[in-house]
DNA sequence: TGCAAATACTTTGCATGCAAATTAAAATAT
DNA sequence: ATATTTTAATTTGCATGCAAAGTATTTGCA
């Protein structure tokens, strides 16, 4: 029996699973600095880009797991960067805006990819895009299982 | 004030956020039968290549964190898949060993990587080989921060 | 109209990932 | 030879990721 593949060395996972840690572990100490853990920058980055959306969007644009938001919604605005409110249309749905401090946030924040992308130097601009489409395969492909 | 590098779209860290989560994802139900969690069965994966490490040989190749890894090999340990004995040489040392269970458990394991291959058929051989080479890139880059 | 099924979230329980503090043992320095 | 430092793990506290169960609304259908 050829156990091969079985090996840590040939899986495209492992490589995955390391590179992810060890990326959203480069962005924190400038995290910390805004007070924000790397899930919950997702989240105000999503809202900076689009305020006001519903959870469901959030979690569609995101990608965190949704028990997980509701934690991570609570924490948030607990640290006064957001609001979340029932939507009037349809009380199910929740509206999430953010609030003077979380738009604010994002001057300070601006200079985070710029931080981070310099520690991706061993790779060039080619490869860095070549690396985000075949990601979107992978994504596109996992998205509907 | 130009934002658009605050993007979630134009991240390669979110995407790869995303991938690692959705293919450790889909391992589950493979996992499942043989009631492993992810990094469990990476654990696994490691001794069937070379039984008989130092945890901080294992820490090394799986790049687990530490604190989570007593936890790991506590809760394997339980299920009879390996034993943690201290180093007579060094006791600070301890050294993790399959059991019988452990060493068993490889056979059924040895489908996984196919079950999972077939779920990247989106991107071709030349395609996942380059993905891994770039992922190596960034694992070295990120290695000693 | 009335009720079952679908939606949108929240809650709960478990398993990490991670930083920081702690413990034990070995290596080094004075 | 003893004190200091370093190394190897464990422990602790917090923040997710995830599955499964639960709640509140809304839809849809008989």
């Amino acid at each position: 029996m050829n156990y091969s593949q079985l090996k840590l060395d040939n899986q495209i996972c492992h490589r995955l699973y390391m590179a992810s840690n060890s990326v959203v572990r480069a962005y924190r100490d400038a995290l910390n600095q805004l007070d924000l853990t790397y899930p919950q920058y997702v989240v105000m980055m999503a809202l900076w880009e689009e305020n006001k959306m519903s959870i469901a969007g959030l979690l569609n644009k995101t990608k965190i797991d949704g028990g997980a938001m509701t934690q991570i919604l609570k924490k948030m605005t607990d640290k006064q960067l957001l609001s979340v409110v029932i939507d009037k249309e349809d009380k199910r749905k929740r509206l999430v805006k953010l609030e003077s401090h979380g738009l604010k946030l994002q001057q300070q924040a601006v200079d985070i990819p710029d931080q981070i992308r310099c520690r991706f130097q061993s790779i060039n601009t080619q490869e860095a895009d070549q690396l985000m489409h075949l990601l979107d395969k992978l994504n596109l492909a996992f998205e509907n299982p």
